[in-house]
RNA sequence: GCCCGGGUGGCGAAAUGGUAGACGCGGGGGACUUAAAAUCCCCUGUCUUCGGACGUGCGGGUUCAAGUCCCGCCCUGGGCACCA
């Protein structure tokens, strides 16, 4: 019998089990590392060969770094509060928490299976009580927190200075005071409900099941929002210093949205009391003198009061109708260019030239970014444009290309918007600036006239923080008969999910936990919060609970939150680029800011692993491919060999197919169970295979040939240490002392040299190649592996193929694990060849080598070099009796003589 | 529309501005075998008058030298999208 992987594999998993091999403790005489995969959701239908690609990847590191003398810390845990668990309970009646746990298991068995290097003592659940407890905490940290501007960080509420005239009105009124500066608030916001199926929906879910009919609505519900955009600025500064993808920093810029410009007031015609201006933010106060109307939007709630009896009916009719549109409707609208929307009846003064200019309501503009209401200037914005268009208002041009633009003579802002920068006209005092100073200019005239202020805009909005669902963390708060929201203490966490029936919400859209009186009712009157937290929550900080995941009186120790943080490689999908990073950033900030951790940042690295594709199969001809869509799964298709080209063809039909690669999905048919896969080849194939296919950002497809070509390499390196005579047990090999012929020795040390060097650089497919390099010279040179040889070869392959590399090293008659033996160092000595290749180009063309003797130093040697080279048939030919204009000579590389 | 990636053999891919295609798959040929599997060896970008010529999505440019740098396109994957 050969490799055989279904022996080996087992048994050093229960090796590393039983002697707790990956068991990570703080030390501080040695340094740390860091290693961090995205948690997983545990879905029901378990691991698919795309979640061991990251994995995968980080397992690599782990060992690498073990072998390098870091402290590695390397865990595992469930993001398990989700949706899909809940939507399970409402149909067979299985508690969320009871499948949750079984689909725990099955993901945990899956991953036990590759062999993964995890410190299991670390398992966390974000579903478990003594986890939540934490998330609930921390929580209770944001909601007891304000925002010092001055000192541009949290501070506990308890230290917000309290105004004398509020002092004055008396406790409630601090109270409220207080409540108002809290970092986590009390706020109505807008919920896509549908009341069919009695859920709130994400924007995603809209779509789909206004399709299938079903009526969904926008209807404020009381909400819980984390001020997140305090901290919008930090989070785009501290972006700095970060190695992490330029997508994903860019991702993260362009959702925070950063904007500069000025806040306008706009004065009202009609003075309605204390509403009688209007502010609107704008990044091109220069075109202020092109402002030839205003909108709301129509959720502003100035609309109210400014609309005059006039226009009420069809301003009201306007507004309902807003709430019934879905996202999905307003966006189509808009991508057809549609602006619709109604006049007030009331007007504005615009501030520069006091002329009188209409107020509307429309839709396109949205009451979550700047002030909700815009000052309209159709001559140069493309949207203002196409609603005075629309709607028959006036368009003044204001802004001019500047002198030596092309095509300053056909503006027409009639006809078109002229957005770009250029020099103001008739602008009154700003008349002829360029756009920048036109800017400036005005925003000063602003401020000092009391008009207005520059002023920086971001687009990102609070984070609506609260759920109506069972299956989340409960929020630690009750609300008292007075009206005031308190915190049920510390001491009373973790407040735990109630047992309840029936898992959906009530007919008004009151949460499931709403239902369940006898815990939501506590003998003093009060009432606890039925919100549960987001997904998010438990997310947001997983990383650190991974440092001391069994502190019952703390999150975590700060001994070992400060040994073992930041995280210095985080693995991950690119899905995950904006939401997840942005929140746990945020809520890292609060825990920095409130003393409770030590960085301000928590990934130092980050890594996006690209996406395994799965096959399925679609008509080839264009025509067919074109009508009703049709696609064919594995077992229904038929390869046909023509000379080097692979045809599929449908199995029964023989219609001609072609491949087609997708992200792999249930839905699509075209995922690979893992399971299989190790039940054929093993997990160190299966490991390699995933590294192999390709550099660990890219997406690439999952070819079953492929694996077998990594479980044969493997069966090459376990016979370099195995014979397997025919009637007899494998025995191993005798090897001899040392590390072999010069010429292995050399392969060798190259071979450190190369592995190291592209493990650093996480270049594993590459890493990889060298160690096939290895194995296949060795055994072409019919030669037997050097002992010493034999040992580094094993340390090479150990964090790739880690069960064959134990086994492998214990054939070589060690008895410990290989998982603390030192990295291998290259020897300098070895890398030097006796001679060396020296390509000969002429005009850049390549026309032969030479071999060159290591006593001419590549650097030193240069003259005798050329006129090898010189010397050479292959240039000589090529040259003739042309005289070389220049002979251009690289360092150890080649000679290129230019005639 | 905007912002990020990516286009290299039949396929996955490799290549600090310096020998394009390492490594693997697939294919062809051979060895071993009664035979097959397994294993091993050789060949495998295209064309060729066998000198060489041409080749990294397309068109230009910089350079002694470009897959790599610059400009303009095309295709493709992902993210965002009325953000004032």
């Amino acid at each position: 019998m050969s490799y055989d992987h279904a022996t080996i594999e087992p048994r050093w998993q229960a090796f590393w089990d039983e002697h707790e091999t990956f068991k990570a403790e703080v030390d501080r005489t040695r340094p740390k590392y860091y290693v961090l995969d995205m948690f997983p959701y545990p879905s029901g239908s378990g691991l698919h060969v795309g979640h061991p690609e990251g994995y995968t990847a980080t397992d690599i590191m782990a060992r690498y770094k073990r072998m390098n003398g870091f402290n590695v810390l390397h865990p595992m845990g469930w993001d398990s509060f989700g949706l899909p668990a809940e939507r399970y309970a409402m149909k067979t009646g299985t508690h969320p928490r009871d499948r949750t746990y079984e689909c725990i298991d099955n993901f945990k068995r899956q991953l036990k299976m590759l062999g993964f290097s995890y410190d299991w003592s670390r398992e966390i659940a974000t579903t478990d009580p003594e986890y939540f407890k934490w998330t609930q905490w921390i929580f209770l940290q944001v909601w007891g927190s304000w925002y010092d501007q001055d000192q541009g960080k949290a501070r506990p509420i308890a230290e917000l200075p309290i105004p004398a005239q509020v002092q004055a009105q008396g406790e409630a009124a601090v109270r409220a005071y207080q409540d108002e500066h809290r970092l986590a608030y009390l706020h109505d916001a807008p919920v896509n409900w549908c009341p069919d199926l009695r859920v709130v929906l994400a924007n995603e879910e809209v779509a789909e099941q206004v399709e299938a009919g079903h009526e969904v609505i926008r209807v404020p519900m009381h909400q819980w929002m984390l001020k997140i955009t305090k901290y919008a600025q930090r989070l785009i500064d501290d972006l700095e210093d970060l190695d992490w993808p330029t997508s994903v920093l860019e991702m993260q810029r362009n959702w925070i949205g950063r904007s500069e410009g000025a806040e306008v007031v706009f004065e009202l015609e009609a003075k309605q009391g204390p509403a009688s201006q209007l502010r609107v933010f704008t990044t091109r106060p220069d075109t202020l003198f092109g402002a030839t109307y205003m909108v709301l939007a129509p959720e502003h709630p100035l609309v109210e009061t400014i609309t005059t009896a006039a226009q009420r009916d069809a301003i009201q009719a306007y507004v309902a109708s807003t709430a019934h549109r879905t996202e999905r409707e307003r966006q189509a609208a808009a991508a057809e260019g549609d602006k619709t929307g109604v006049f007030t009846g009331a007007y504005a003064i615009n501030p520069v030239n006091d002329q009188r200019i209409p107020i509307w309501i429309a839709d396109y503009v949205l009451m979550g970014y700047g002030t909700g209401a815009i000052m309209a200037v159709p001559g140069h914005d493309v949207r203002d444009h196409a609603f005075a268009t629309t709607m028959g208002l006036p368009i003044v041009q204001v802004v001019a290309p500047a002198p030596g633009d092309s095509g300053g003579d056909s503006i027409n802002v009639q006809a078109q918007a002229y957005p770009e920068p250029g020099v103001a006209v008739n602008s009154g005092l700003i008349n002829d600036l360029p756009t920048a100073e036109a800017k400036a200019k005005i925003t000063q005239w602003l401020a000092d006239n009391g008009k207005g202020e520059a002023r920086i805009n971001y687009k990102l909005r609070d984070w609506l923080f609260s759920r109506q669902r069972y299956w989340g963390e409960p929020f630690p708060l009750i609300h008292k008969p007075s009206g005031e929201v308190a915190s049920v203490g510390v001491d009373a966490l973790p407040v735990e999910l109630p047992e309840v029936e029936d898992f959906n919400p009530s007919e008004t859209g009151e949460p499931p936990l709403a239902k369940a009186l006898a815990w939501v009712e506590l003998p003093d009157g009060s009432r606890r919060e039925t919100n549960t937290m987001p997904q998010w929550a438990g997310s947001c900080w997983y990383y650190l609970r991974f440092c001391d995941p069994r502190n019952a009186d703390a999150p975590w120790s700060s001994e070992a939150e400060q040994y073992w943080m930041p995280v210095d490689l985080y693995v991950g999908g690119a899905e995950h680029a904006v939401l997840h990073l942005l929140y746990a950033r945020f809520w890292h900030k609060v825990l920095f800011d409130l003393g409770h951790v030590s960085t301000r940042e928590p990934f130092q690295k980050l890594v996006n692993q690209g996406m395994v594709l799965g096959a399925t199969y679609v008509p080839r001809d264009p025509q067919v491919a074109a009508g009703p869509k049709r696609v064919f799964v594995g077992d229904e298709i038929e390869e046909v060999q023509l000379g080097d080209v692979v045809e599929y063809v449908h199995k029964q039909t023989r219609e001609p197919l072609t491949i087609q690669w997708d992200k792999m999905s249930k839905s699509r048919g075209n995922v690979v169970n893992p399971d299989e896969v190790i039940a054929e080849y093993g997990a160190d194939t299966m490991r390699l295979y995933e590294m192999f296919m390709g550099p660990l950002e890219a997406s690439a497809p999952w070819q079953p040939e492929g694996v077998a070509g990594c479980f044969r390499f493997l069966g090459r390196a376990y016979r370099l240490f195995f014979e397997s005579p025919k009637d007899a047990e494998d025995r191993a090999r005798t090897l001899a002392q040392g590390e072999g012929s010069e010429r292995q020795r050399r392969l060798l040390h190259r071979t450190i040299a190369e592995v190291t060097e592209r493990v650093e650089r996480m270049a594993f497919n590459t890493a990889i190649s060298s160690l096939m390099v290895f194995v296949r010279d060795i055994e072409k040179n019919d030669e037997t592996l050097g002992r010493d040889a034999a040992g580094i070869f094993c340390q090479l392959l150990a964090p790739f193929a880690p069960h064959l590399a134990e086994e492998l090293w214990r054939a070589l008659g060690n008895s410990a694990s290989l998982t603390y033996e030192p990295w291998p160092k290259a020897d300098p000595a070895m890398l030097v060849a006796d001679t060396w290749t020296l390509v000969l180009q002429v005009n850049g063309k390549r026309r032969g080598e030479l071999e060159i003797p290591a006593s001419l130093d590549p650097k030193q040697a240069k003259d005798e070099i050329t006129a090898l080279a010189m010397a050479s048939e292959a240039v000589s030919r090529f040259v003739g009796d042309k005289s070389p204009k220049r002979v251009i000579y690289v360092p150890g590389r080649l000679v290129n003589v230019v005639v």
